[in-house]
DNA sequence: AACTTAAGCAACCTTTCGGTTGCATTTATT
DNA sequence: AATAAATGCAACCGAAAGGTTGCTTAAGTT
């Protein structure tokens, strides 16, 4: 079985995950903290938040697992880093579809002024 | 107190929101069929889905909320339109997204060319 | 008037999500 | 060698999400 998966149609299933991961303002607020093109260890990101470097991993782990950012092992510790291949992916969802829809309006526009 | 609220600083709450609603493929598959620029009543919406009515209808209520959907009543029926209001604040966090970024990656090139 | 269709409301169920605590492990530091 | 710092892993918890079933109500049909 195979896929096309090109930048121009992406797959709905990953734009659900992607979608899904920007669905929360933690991590709205790590991808953020992230877009200042460095990397950043867990515990440096977790200050600040109010929550646990466990919690905070996991967010890490859902970016990740959506293309948000990537990870790397530095000594003992993880650092993080924003990947733009994610928001690449959600933009060109998101202007597929209102092509899509500005096509139909004109479609529609044409159709009554046939009258 | 007031809100400032422009298209070019999306609130981060609002993103989270519209980002979560889009984070469903349920929800996208019923955005792709709302996009034809018409309304649609709700067991027209559910048929091929597999789901039953009232999901589909609670589905809607979320896009609802996040500003990706109307609903008109038109008669015994409740009929739902594609609203584009939604995407553009999804579109226009994300742009606003890729430029903080892409200054900091110049700023970081600067910065590293200087020496 | 009787029947059918489109929905709304509410209770309930199961799975996922966001978060925590506790413990083991690996990599610095002193 | 001993201590401290940064993580990973796993179990556990309460709340929210995604779905269903059952019942009521409102609006069209026949």
């Amino acid at each position: 079985m195979s896929q096309v998966n090109n930048v121009y149609s992406p797959m709905p299933d990953d734009a659900a995950i992607i979608f899904a991961a920007l669905g929360d303002n933690t991590r709205l607020n790590l991808l953020a903290r992230l877009r200042d093109g460095q990397s950043h260890a867990i515990v440096e990101l977790t200050d600040g938040t109010g929550l646990t470097r466990q919690a905070i991993s996991k967010h890490l782990h859902v970016l990740e697992n959506a293309g948000l950012v990537l990870s790397e092992k530095s000594g003992r510790e993880s650092r993080y880093l924003f990947d733009a291949g994610g928001f690449q992916k959600a933009q060109a969802y998101l202007d597929v579809a209102s092509a899509q829809w500005d096509a139909a309006l004109l479609r529609l526009k044409d159709f009554i002024e046939e009258t």
